[in-house]
DNA sequence: TTCACTCTACAATGAGACCG
DNA sequence: CGGTCTCATTGTAGAGTGAA
């Protein structure tokens, strides 16, 4: 959970359930409560605005959120700025609120990366805007992915501030390729994304007409030491196929390849 | 005095059992 | 299959307590 450039606790804690409640229909306010251990009654006050919480219970939240140190302190600030007993401690939490805000433009741009790796729109945004047809608006965009206009809209202004790409009179030219997933993405970036190109794919295969995609699987008995190997040639694989298609001037569509090799006696685990 | 906190009670809702 | 009842669960309101 991240939470650089949130200025209220409140949102904080209802993305949370928002985001508990989408992976599990039967996810409630209770629920939360019961694992935040908080009466289910004072946590529907906090969550409406009618009560605030002390820094200790903040703090304990914070801790079962699995806040790191500087989030869960970020956390506490804006719990204390509202709510601490005392003029003095609510300014002194809005100070180090501030000072944090002044030194965060960094983290902000490390949302923005999380953001841009973890929904897979944005991979596919890069390769669409060099399409001749693409039309920088949000509308166009939103039709186009099959995603909100407002994710569009978001989308486009993220990869702006990452300067993959750039705007000049309404016209977006591609600035460099997208190299986002390092060894610094976290890993639960990269899952979300994978996650995310699993639903797109099970979409198509449901949707989709026969003659326009193409699903395959395989099963292979293998030596595990051999997985380095299997890599390398997966990725030898999808440049070649990569290069042969992206030739030529006449792209009119963005297509997903997606490549699944894993062990199958093991993937329940 | 204020307000975070606990406890109890309430109405609304949904699932499941039972019956005709 | 439809109606009724029971029970569990939900979110919320309100009264009261205690610490700062």
């Amino acid at each position: 959970m991240l939470i650089a450039g949130e200025t209220d606790y409140r949102r904080i804690l209802k993305r949370e359930l928002e985001s508990r409640c989408q992976q599990n229909a039967r996810y409630s306010l209770r629920a939360f409560a019961r694992d935040l251990a908080l009466p289910a009654s004072r946590l529907s006050e906090v969550l409406n605005g009618k009560q605030g919480l002390s820094r200790e219970r903040a703090s304990g939240i914070a801790t079962t959120l699995g806040f790191s140190a500087s989030e869960s302190d970020v956390f506490c600030d804006l719990v204390e700025s509202q709510h601490a007993r005392g003029r003095v401690n609510r300014e002194l939490a809005k100070v180090r609120l501030e000072k944090n805000r002044i030194n965060s433009s960094f983290h902000d741009l490390q949302l923005d990366a999380f953001q841009a790796v973890s929904d897979w729109y944005h991979f596919a945004l890069i390769q669409l805007i060099s399409l001749p047809e693409f039309k920088n608006d949000p509308a166009w965009i939103s039709k186009a992915l099959g995603i909100s206009a407002v994710e569009a809209r978001d989308a486009m202004e993220r990869l702006e501030r990452l300067k993959l790409i750039e705007v000049k009179r309404g016209k977006v030219t591609r600035l460099q390729e997208f190299v986002a997933v390092n060894e610094q993405t976290p890993s639960s970036a990269i899952r979300k994304f994978h996650r995310q190109v699993l639903e797109r794919a099970m979409l198509a295969l449901d949707n989709q007409p026969l003659e326009e995609r193409s699903f395959s699987a395989i099963f292979v008995p293998i030596d595990k030491q051999r997985m380095v190997e299997a890599k390398r040639w997966i990725k030898n694989f999808r440049r070649r196929f990569c290069r042969k298609l992206d030739a030529g001037d006449a792209n009119n569509s963005v297509y997903c390849l997606s490549v699944q090799f894993f062990n199958i006696k093991e993937a329940q685990k």
